[in-house]
DNA sequence: AAGAAGTCCTGGGCGC
DNA sequence: TGCGCCCAGGACTTCT
């Protein structure tokens, strides 16, 4: 599940490789992928743009290309965006294929079918539907410790789902979701308007440092996830909670429990994260 | 109006 | 053995 360190892995990988390189054509296998404009015209759009430059926001990948157009790509649960040699067989579940003039291809493959890419003038980005409502990034300079402090008071919500909603922080996923919460020690299901000044604080240095380190291991590779190279991460070997169902904590030793929250799978220790 | 639930999708895992 | 049910989950839409 690409989330934050993993988009930014994607686009650091890719970044070493695409820009300067134009879009010489478009191979779209599965058009709902697209979601705007419409297929048709976004293959007759992208021919000749030159790639600029990468960007992150979130979860969402933007690629900068020259007459102020802007390729938004988002990855959801199982995407991948692949720099591949022209005669690299082509993965399953491939559904787009952008030519480059230098010969090479980006390959856009997703198993579920829930991710999107759209190209949309730069001027629309702030209106662009998901784009506008996010909240800050993690690493946004105007994320303090005092902001993040007065924005927890404003909601009435467990803490996990805060954790997972885009508007209120942008980039968590699931998995760090989890870890974050373990690391700050506090229960999934905490109510955020209750965290004590210093809970807060613990909980927004945990937000940090786990995506710092998931980000310095190039992502975590639980099941789908490669890097813009088809390389796969390494965070999954240093996971505290997620996926640990029934393994000792790693400060306790009483096995890790899986709940579910909010329709999401939730993995904690029960002893080390109260309520 | 904010929060909760439903929706999309497919391969793998599990139960009978 | 083999079929088929159900689950995973990001973010948008719909409901309360």
């Amino acid at each position: 599940m690409p989330e934050l360190p993993e988009v930014e892995t994607i686009k650091r990988t890719l970044e070493t490789k695409i820009p300067g390189l134009s879009f010489t054509g478009v191979e779209i296998f599965l058009p709902k992928i697209i979601k705007n404009p419409a297929p048709q015209e976004f293959s007759a759009r992208l021919p000749g743009k030159e790639i600029k430059k990468l960007e992150r926001k979130g979860k969402y990948l933007l690629i900068r290309l020259s007459e102020n157009l802007v390729l938004i790509i988002h990855l959801r649960m199982t995407g991948r965006l692949v720099y591949s040699l022209p005669d690299t067989p082509v993965a399953p579940h491939t559904h787009v294929i952008f030519h480059l003039n230098n010969g090479c291809q980006l390959r856009y493959g997703d198993l579920r079918q829930f991710g999107q890419i759209s190209l949309v003038p730069a001027s629309d980005l702030a209106s662009f539907p998901g784009l506008s409502s996010l909240g800050p990034d993690p690493f946004d300079p105007h994320f303090t410790r005092e902001f993040f402090k007065r924005e927890l008071k404003k909601r009435r919500t467990m803490l996990k789902p805060l954790l997972l909603d885009q508007s209120f922080v942008s980039g968590l996923g699931n998995i760090y979701a989890d870890e974050v919460l373990y690391r700050a020690r506090l229960h999934p299901r905490r109510q955020s308007h209750t965290l004590t000044p210093r809970e807060a604080s613990c909980l927004y240095r945990a937000i940090r440092e786990v995506l710092q380190e998931a980000i310095a291991n190039r992502g975590t590779s639980i099941r789908d996830y490669v890097d813009g190279n088809g390389n796969e991460g390494n965070y999954q070997n240093l996971l505290k909670v997620h996926d640990r169902e029934g393994e000792p904590c790693l400060k306790c030793g009483r096995p890790i429990v899986r709940a579910r929250l909010g329709g999401r799978g939730t993995y904690l220790c029960p002893h080390c994260q109260k309520s």
